[in-house]
DNA sequence: TTGTAGGCGTTATCAA
DNA sequence: TTGATAACGCCTACAA
């Protein structure tokens, strides 16, 4: 796409380059008229400034990366647009970019939107992530970045979470009131600040009761690691009775197999999912979850970053914690 | 983010820039050691090069921008996957922007992109884009785009497409197979081309069988249009026999609506989706769709891109047609 | 094999 | 109010 350069424009109109772009940044002096007939003619020409050129001088670009572990159920999505909704208000893009759950991937996004050169990022870690050096060092060197959601314990920056602790502990109080006592708590990934809070909470629930603590197992955020889980169980003929699963997709992993072998959810098996999805009242047996306010969270961190370009250099780190509710369905009430 | 240059390399080097900028591109005479030692230091000191300023001069970036109407959906995220897999493969990195069913939005993406100097775009466009003025433009100035899923009739530009008449036809045929006479078939949007296939082979199949052609009906392709749609006609007292859907999503609002009315699916009214979800199998009754392959949607238009990028300036803009499948479950099954 | 210098398209600082 | 010119960080003829 061959560009009409700013040049091309003076030369028309036979005036310095200055002056033409005087007329694009309205804060310098230039007579009304010129300013108009530059506008105008540029217009005709097609001419539009080149923000390469203008990031290069700037060091700024009205543009926000934002990087999640995946994308293909509805959390991160809605996640994001809620963040669009208040950088679009502000005159800022949203760059997004997709880690497969990869740490590897991950780093090379951030850094890809680094180079070209965001002013800001929103990032939820990978499963994976755990070595936090390059976002240490991006911290230090005053990089705006706020994360949200999947983050890990002590980074020195600003973080938008849930209050997994609180609604781990009910979401098991419940499956624990409704008669269940075998539950097995299944994890996305141990690095994560937010498995550690559930895992607390879960285990709370159970001294609340007077119960021995029940387990957590290591399985992934996916439908398919739902599946693996609990075909194993069933091969070892070790099933619990219940299951508090680390997401939704997750849990309808779990429904699936269960189903498929035979078993009634319910009544053999409560499951409960996570983080509420579009899909947890359509699935059969409707899914009893954990809502998250997804919308706000994109919100919250977009008005963080914001904050953080704003006062570059002098911000003070915060934490905002976001509160949720519980969803009981059919898939964790004895009947 | 303080960006350590090419100069304070030489400079700390006592040599050129020159020879700094050399030894990052393997291209030019460069003493094996001299090089060796610019890359060991360089990387101590942290410097890349900044691809900004790279961009400027060589007016190519490696990365590709994707901008998709929606993401709440399984759907496009399969596909930019599946294109990530191929771009990443040669090295391009992949941005992707939302327009939420916005042409404004859209084109505001499109431009930015392209401002950022992505070496090309693939779009599958916004369900209210009826003004193609911008592409077209962009197609002229031979801005490398391939189009997919959602495109319109007449662009001179690449496109990937699924064979919606066909399907849209074996679907219809298994609703009329089963019973069902009086079908509506959703639509998500009058201008894009998929609508009129779908339509036509909506209609060939009624014709097929020597029925009436059914009804298209504008709606949308969200599930809150599905919701509207049947919400709207069981106020009217006009249920049709059977609906095909715009999309899964679509359909799954419909269901729902139907369910919270009493109405029983499918012996009371029969529903398709369209462009199989991960939700489709999940939900009760479980949803017949239309299978579409996501993935190789992905990758095909990303092979597409990559071919056109190459042979920048003289390609010759092609369409591919995908495959897809039927998946018949308990939704539209008269028992 | 290495260094010098001009240019990519802007904006910012001076003079005029 | 306008124009010349030096940056921004890099690449690349050309000269050495």
């Amino acid at each position: 796409m061959k560009q009409i350069t700013i040049k091309d424009v003076a030369k028309k109109l036979k005036c310095s380059v200055s002056t033409v772009s005087r007329a694009f940044n309205d804060k310098y002096d230039i007579r009304t008229e010129t300013r108009e007939l530059i506008l105008k003619t540029a217009t005709e020409m097609g001419y539009r400034p080149n923000p390469i050129a203008r990031k290069l001088i700037q060091q700024r670009s009205f543009n926000i990366g934002v990087v999640v572990p995946e994308f293909i159920n509805s959390f991160f999505p809605e996640v994001i647009i809620g963040a669009q909704e208040v950088l679009h208000e502000q005159g800022y893009q949203v760059l997004i970019m997709q880690s497969n759950e990869s740490s590897e991937l991950e780093l090379k996004n951030v850094q890809t939107l680094l180079n070209n050169m965001v002013d800001g990022i929103l990032i939820s870690l990978s499963s994976e992530t755990d070595n936090m050096d390059f976002y240490l060092n991006a911290i230090k060197e005053k990089m705006p970045m706020v994360f949200f959601n999947r983050v890990v314990e002590g980074l020195p920056a600003s973080k938008v979470l849930f209050d997994d602790y609180k609604w781990a502990f009910f979401a098991t109080e419940h499956l624990i009131m409704q008669g269940y006592k075998d539950i097995v708590h299944l994890i996305g990934s141990k690095d994560l600040t937010l498995t550690k809070n559930r895992t607390k909470g879960f285990e709370d629930a159970h001294r609340k009761h007077k119960l021995s603590p029940g387990k957590s197992e290591v399985a992934g955020f996916s439908m398919n690691s739902g599946e693996c889980f609990i075909e194993k169980r069933i091969e070892e003929n070790s099933l619990p009775q219940a299951i508090l699963a680390s997401s939704d997709p997750c849990a309808i992993g779990v429904m699936k197999i269960l189903k498929a072998n035979g078993f009634n959810v319910p009544n053999d098996i409560a499951v409960m999912g996570f983080s509420e999805s579009k899909l947890a009242e359509h699935v059969a047996p409707p899914l009893s979850s954990v809502e998250q306010p997804t919308y706000d969270m994109g919100r919250t961190a977009a008005l963080l970053l914001l904050e953080q370009i704003k006062n570059k250099g002098l911000f003070v780190p915060q934490s905002i914690v976001l509160n949720g509710r519980l969803n009981i369905r059919e898939s964790s009430m004895k009947l």
